[in-house]
DNA sequence: CGTTGCATGTAAGGTGTTACATGATTAC
DNA sequence: GTAATCATGTAACACCTTACATGCAACG
């Protein structure tokens, strides 16, 4: 019961629905989608990133505990942000390269993402894609079920590999201890992760062996 | 470089895409959001089960290690796996209760199922919101982050509850050997979660220790 | 000379959600 | 009497993705 619902959008109330805070008082951060506070709290790291840099440190950050937006996402949150007041933007110019927007958060902007912390976490979202298949394995051939788990685990170390360099990459530093702590509680969790699948594939192993009498599989 | 892309569409070539599938023969299993495999495949353990039935299956096991999918949203993909041929319907007259249609998978259902297990698994989603908050710590009164992770420690638990009961519940049945073996892994993880969770409230205890000297918090 | 990185954005549309409507029966 | 369970469905729409367009600079 724990694992569906979502983030509480503002009561459907038929007006075509204003995305302009209503009056000048942020008290309550207003219904905005998570990407969106992510993409601040980016900002609240480091001023003058560009829609690409966020891209990148979406990637090389959230993407291990949260996911990472599409680039083309972050360019359209960035616009409302900007329009909520959230951030403000300027031209950089670059001789070398093309020139980049930069993006920095505002007093406002800050205050929203503070109020919005104080909200109520929604619950964790998994999406097991290869469990799921296992899960149906009665309907299929054992050994691309497994062959199904060992691609998993080829992701996860990939995966692991990337969060442990991340996590080496941000140490020492004074103002990133919190994120420092979450990549290092995800490089604990996708080790963890690991170690299920090994157990996973044993089971599935002896699964397959205890039935091979009467195999009786179509083509 | 692996959460985030996607069940790869059919190549997007302008014409109003025709759902129907094009010939008879399923070879290759069609593009369908995963739901609708989910849901197939919970026909694939038993027939005639209506989407209510069906909603109720899904929150019992799907849910603890994929998601569970709104009522809604069931009866729309039924109408839609119908419309493929991939289950078949009728209407069951209950004397004491309203009639119900109930459902059964195909012949073709079960043949375009079988297909797509052998496709390669989407990458595993994980948003994990609580996490989130923590990254964004630097930013928060630490009483008030450690009050999102306990909260995020309450729901593991119940989670947990419900997954050892869906686990105990699913024992001793031959066609269900997968699932049970789906659900074990389920309860394990969830496990290894909350100790994960733990070490971070110690993490996170230890953190605002150290820096509760030139404690500087805005409000 | 093709690919990769930098850099931004539009358009289309799929996936899934909430809100709500409806209505009967059983349980407290 | 009122809440919960059974049972199905429509409408609106938020969220996010892919495909694609554009263009320059550097690298091999």
């Amino acid at each position: 019961m724990a694992q569906t619902q979502a983030r509480d959008k503002t009561p459907r109330d038929k007006t075509p629905r204003d995305k302009t805070p209503r009056d000048k008082t942020p008290a309550a951060a207003p219904a905005l989608p998570t990407t969106a506070w992510a993409v601040l709290g980016l900002l609240s790291f480091e001023r003058d990133l560009s829609g690409y840099d966020l891209k990148k440190w979406a990637d090389a950050s959230l993407r291990f505990f949260y996911w990472s937006p599409a680039a083309s996402h972050i360019y359209t949150e960035l616009r409302r942000l900007e329009r909520l007041g959230y951030v403000s933007s300027r031209v950089a110019r670059q001789d070398d390269l093309r020139n980049k927007r930069v993006y920095r958060i505002t007093r406002a902007g800050s205050e929203a993402l503070a109020a919005w912390l104080r909200t109520e976490p929604e619950p964790t979202i998994v999406k097991h894609n290869t469990l799921l298949r296992v899960w149906l394995g009665h309907l299929a051939d054992p050994a691309e079920l497994r062959a199904a788990v060992e691609h998993h685990r080829a992701e996860l170390d990939e995966l692991l590999a990337d969060a442990r360099g991340a996590a080496e990459r941000a140490e020492g530093d004074e103002a990133w201890r919190y994120p420092q702590l979450v990549t290092r509680w995800a490089v604990r969790r996708l080790e963890l992760d690991l170690e299920l699948v090994g157990e996973l594939l044993a089971d599935l192993d002896r699964l397959a062996r205890s039935s091979s009498g009467r195999r009786r599989r179509s083509r």
